[in-house]
DNA sequence: ATGTTC
């Protein structure tokens, strides 16, 4: 599905496999016409509607740039370690007992100081921030479809990249609320207008996202270690790749600007596709050069439902014991009721789809396939 | 997504 508006490439890569929403391809559409400076729009088969632009999507612009195109949460991703825990050995009660409540602030004695150096050093390239408060966000997960995911190796499809017999945590999130300060404060003086390339504004807010691309990574490496820490074991990082962001690229020989919001980038080698948390994940290597596909693929299953429908729905027909255990007999642990019925797999589109979508497209090819063991969403003392 | 938002 392909078309020409106004000289705008506009593509969406779906098909049969895949349920997508008409208001999130309009989404899609409506975005590529507004802002005058897109010269290419892609939706992955996990587009879905979000604030104004649509979730699941690239964007390819000339001379000028979008922030709020990118979002509140600049630089969240997906980091991906194999741990020296063997599967067998344990199971979801094991790590949610040893696990306990770990998702509050880091106590501050366990801060190296070559991590306070870093968060000083990015508290200031953020543009002042508070020291104070990247402490106290640093490792901690968020809300949202945020998560940390202990899984075990349900298939093998590629040979020599992930071992069956070990257990592998996924960490989801992303710069807190750093990323959403540096918006609101971009919003405040240029809108939704973007910014012209080489500008000083420009300047200025590529230097604050990197920061919160930073502490994003940042943050996704103290929520894993902390986690490891809890079970005594320790972890390899395989992949730590961003979904959220904007920057330098080229495009049918023409130098512009990269945003993906809500795309995961095919061209910095392997990265994970995780479904819902009652569903697969699949780490996938993404077939080069597919600048049709502005170099991006799904970052993730996709939402079906809108947040404010979930509770609604799920309420008559499930209990919130019932929600908090997957049809693989993993667990998930959230202190946020209203949270788990939102972040329920009934919510999400089904993550065979949209991998089978992207595989059809010839746009990656599998690698392994994940199930959930334990999902951790929220501690007790991050929220209420 | 979110030191949410009164």
């Amino acid at each position: 599905m392909g078309n020409t508006n106004s000289g705008t490439y506009v593509r969406v890569f779906a098909n049969d496999s895949v349920w997508m929403e008409d208001s999130a391809v309009e989404q899609l559409q409506t975005t590529a016409r507004n802002l005058s400076a897109i010269r290419a729009a892609v939706g992955l088969p996990d587009l879905h509607p979000g604030r104004g632009y649509p979730v699941g999507a690239a964007f390819f612009s000339i001379n000028h740039f979008y922030p709020a195109l990118v979002g509140g949460d600049i630089g969240c991703g997906m980091q991906l370690l194999e741990t020296d825990l063997a599967s067998h050995k344990t199971s979801p009660s094991k790590i949610e007992k040893a696990l306990g409540n770990i998702d509050s602030p880091l106590p501050e004695h366990s801060i190296t100081p070559a991590t306070y150096g870093q968060l000083e050093q990015l508290a200031q390239q953020a543009g002042d921030t508070d020291l104070r408060y990247l402490l106290s966000m640093l490792g901690t997960i968020g809300g949202g479809n945020h998560f940390a995911e202990w899984q075990a190796v349900d298939a093998i499809y590629e040979e020599g990249v992930l071992n069956k017999k070990q257990l592998y945590l996924l960490v989801h999130s992303g710069s807190r609320g750093l990323g959403g300060a540096i918006l609101r404060q971009h919003v405040e003086r240029f809108g939704h207008a973007g910014l012209v390339a080489d500008s000083t504004a420009a300047k200025d807010y590529l230097d604050q996202h990197d920061a919160a691309i930073g502490f994003a990574q940042l943050n996704r490496q103290h929520i894993a270690s902390r986690m490891l820490r809890a079970v005594r074991a320790t972890g390899r990082c395989m992949l730590d790749v961003t979904h959220n962001h904007v920057g330098v690229h080229q495009w049918q020989g023409q130098q512009g600007y990269l945003h993906r919001k809500g795309a995961t980038p095919s061209d910095q080698g392997l990265v994970v596709i995780p479904g819902s948390r009652g569903d697969f994940s699949y780490v996938v290597r993404p077939v080069a050069s597919r600048h049709d596909a502005l170099d991006s693929l799904a970052h993730g299953a996709g939402r079906k439902w809108a947040r404010s429908d979930c509770k609604g729905r799920l309420k008559p027909r499930f209990t919130l014991a019932a929600l908090q255990q997957t049809r693989f007999g993993s667990t998930v642990v959230c202190a946020d009721k209203d949270l788990i019925y939102e972040e329920a797999p009934q919510a999400y589109k089904e993550v065979d789809g949209v991998v089978q979508t992207l595989l059809d497209c010839g746009l990656l090819h599998l690698v392994a396939r994940l199930k959930p063991v334990l999902t951790y969403k929220k501690g007790a003392m991050a929220c209420c």
